[in-house]
DNA sequence: TTCTTGACTTGGACTCTGTCCATTGTAGGA
DNA sequence: TCCTACAATGGACAGAGTCCAAGTCAAGAA
């Protein structure tokens, strides 16, 4: 992630504090953000940003390819800065925690040529629920 | 479908022309209705019906078990009264439908013991995305 | 059949999530 | 340093869903 902003700076983009500091927030492993929780944890770094620039940053990393909008309920959409390294997602249906999981296997081959109805298949997005281990214990 | 109203019964629910309406518009293969939707359409059949009655019973009805909800875009849920069939979900990128698909093997499998974290898996959604053949022609 | 009652329905207010837009501010090149 | 096109702001607005107090009615009891 560190490197991101040379990136995108290279694409182009401006960079300006509001963006910093929410590429700041993005930044790690397992994150899986709202964007309203990216907005607190941005505020907490520069008070005035507001919610509108979170989310059109937000809108901007998903175009860029950099961010992946996740919507494993029927809440806020989250945002999962490991955009770069194909996963899945698993999701304690107790606290809703969120891990990146990585499947065997390729899931698209799944669906056999008889189930496509001649659809022209392209991605899979696949979210295993459970419990996780604090909420079972 | 039709032996749902039944059963509903015999779990003693109680039947109103409400609840009755809202079934009968779900009854049907490929139906993946959003809650306005259905609304929509049960008040083509009942026009006082509300919408609260709807969410109500759609609410209750997926409780019950006998409807899935399904969340394919970060807009409204989807309401899939395929419940008692195991199936995945196909939808077009273009126009958003959604049709009922059944892939090969189970892909709750494929997740590894050292990618389960300690979490009891107990169910997996995968939702494939492509372009229907309206879409692409 | 009528009565009774608790479950069901209603509609309007409210919350949450997200978008839009006119105005103001500023990054970065000239 | 100055310009200006791009970005940020915040407040209004929209869509989806929930909540609640009051009114209605399904279905068992008499």
């Amino acid at each position: 992630m560190s490197d991101l902003l040379e990136r995108l700076r290279g694409r182009g983009w401006r960079m300006t504090s509001q963006r910093r500091v929410v590429a700041e927030v993005l930044d790690g492993e397992h994150v899986h953000l709202t964007a309203d929780e990216v907005h607190v944890r941005a505020s907490a770094k520069l008070p005035e940003i507001s919610r509108a620039t979170v989310y059109n940053t937000l809108g901007e990393l998903v175009s860029l390819g950099e961010v992946l909008e996740v919507a494993t309920d029927g809440r806020a959409k989250r945002y999962d800065p490991n955009a770069h390294q194909p996963h899945q997602h698993l999701v304690c249906s107790g606290c809703g925690a969120i891990r990146d999981v990585r499947p065997q296997g390729n899931p698209l081959s799944d669906l056999p040529a008889e189930e496509r109805y001649g659809f022209t298949v392209e991605a899979v997005e696949v979210t295993y629920r459970g419990v996780c281990p604090s909420c079972s214990g």
